[in-house]
DNA sequence: TTCATAAATGAATAAATATTCATTTATATT
DNA sequence: AATATAAATGAATATTTATTCATTTATGAA
């Protein structure tokens, strides 16, 4: 018997993805993206039960993958601003590398595919950081406010980056990754 | 003879705002639209050619107030830290009143209704905010650094500002406001 | 090599949505 | 007050898009 090609699941995930950045979920259509995956529409459904439970795993999968990258080889126990800095790089990296997932998450938040839990799920995303930031506030390296408007000014700075480097076509050299970083550590530094 | 109530493209204009920030561009049908509105679907068409109309006028509309909003009451002649400030408190100011509008204005970056020649023109919107950073960096009150790289720090922290505020219903006291702007201030001063 | 089974196809159908238009309504002008 | 004109309506139509399904294709098991 043929046996299902798991690997179509990426190709489809990758069509999606290029779709809604390019078009938004707005231009995105079932067709459209069997044809950019290169299967018949009918194939789709195999796969995935209908147009709305392909948006939902994809953002699934979408935030596993930012879950797995933003502590990836952070060590809790190294100091402060040396973790800081190692998950500060991550998140970077992570939303360069992986444009097109933060685009496509961004666009669920506005979205009648994703629900209230799943958007609340997403804060915990950050838990570490939010432990960290903790730690740095106790170990007076760090302003002492509170540790949610700390995390909003660390993402909005990477979030903002990452956009700029992208829609300008900027090249992250590591003089510009390190002076950007300086421009986030002297924020929030005691 | 039945005159146009200009005022009812405020009314769907309004109505649409609310309902892309419910559901996205994606979500929204010129029924709901409509509906929303308060007037019936036939109207739509009275005042817009078609959907695609509609939301590059409301799209122009959220560009102009922007605009005008970012350099209220701004002095050129202002010293660099009083204009700053005046600039980063407007900017914060309307992103949270208008948030439905910066919804707006992002998703449609990513939609097949905003060509690139209009994206492009979005960026001479903080002509005057470059101008006051070159001059900062020429008073060396701030780092000396490529002012895209400055404009996207500061642009960057006070969109999740406003972003979760909304989110999260977050109340911006004075403190919580100037503690914001320290955070910021710290990052970019020399 | 054949068979059985599930994947893959894409045209056909169903469903949703944009758009039109014949009719009604409101109001400036006379 | 009567008329003419354009707005407003919303059901009907056109268009687009999601979903289905009869048929074909591929492959593990016998």
């Amino acid at each position: 018997m043929k046996v299902k090609d798991e690997n179509k699941i990426n190709d489809i995930y990758t069509a999606t993805l290029k779709l809604v950045r390019a078009n938004g979920l707005a231009g995105i259509t079932m067709q459209s993206v069997a044809k950019e995956a290169g299967i018949a529409t009918g194939t789709l459904y195999i796969y995935f039960e209908n147009k709305e439970m392909l948006i939902i795993r994809l953002f699934d999968a979408c935030v596993k993958n930012s879950a797995s990258d933003f502590f990836k080889s952070y060590d809790p126990g190294s100091p402060f601003k040396v973790g800081f800095r190692v998950i500060w790089s991550n998140i970077v990296q992570h939303r360069i590398s992986r444009f097109d997932e933060s685009i496509l998450i961004e666009q669920c938040f506005h979205s009648p595919f994703i629900d209230e839990d799943t958007k609340t799920t997403l804060k915990k995303m950050f838990e570490p950081l939010v432990q960290l930031l903790d730690r740095g506030k106790n170990e007076h390296l760090i302003k002492n406010m509170d540790t949610f408007w700390l995390l909003t000014f660390m993402i909005g700075t990477i979030n903002e980056i990452a956009k700029r480097v992208t829609y300008f076509n900027k090249k992250l050299t590591k003089e510009i990754l390190d002076a950007n970083f300086q421009l986030c550590w002297d924020g929030i530094k005691a």
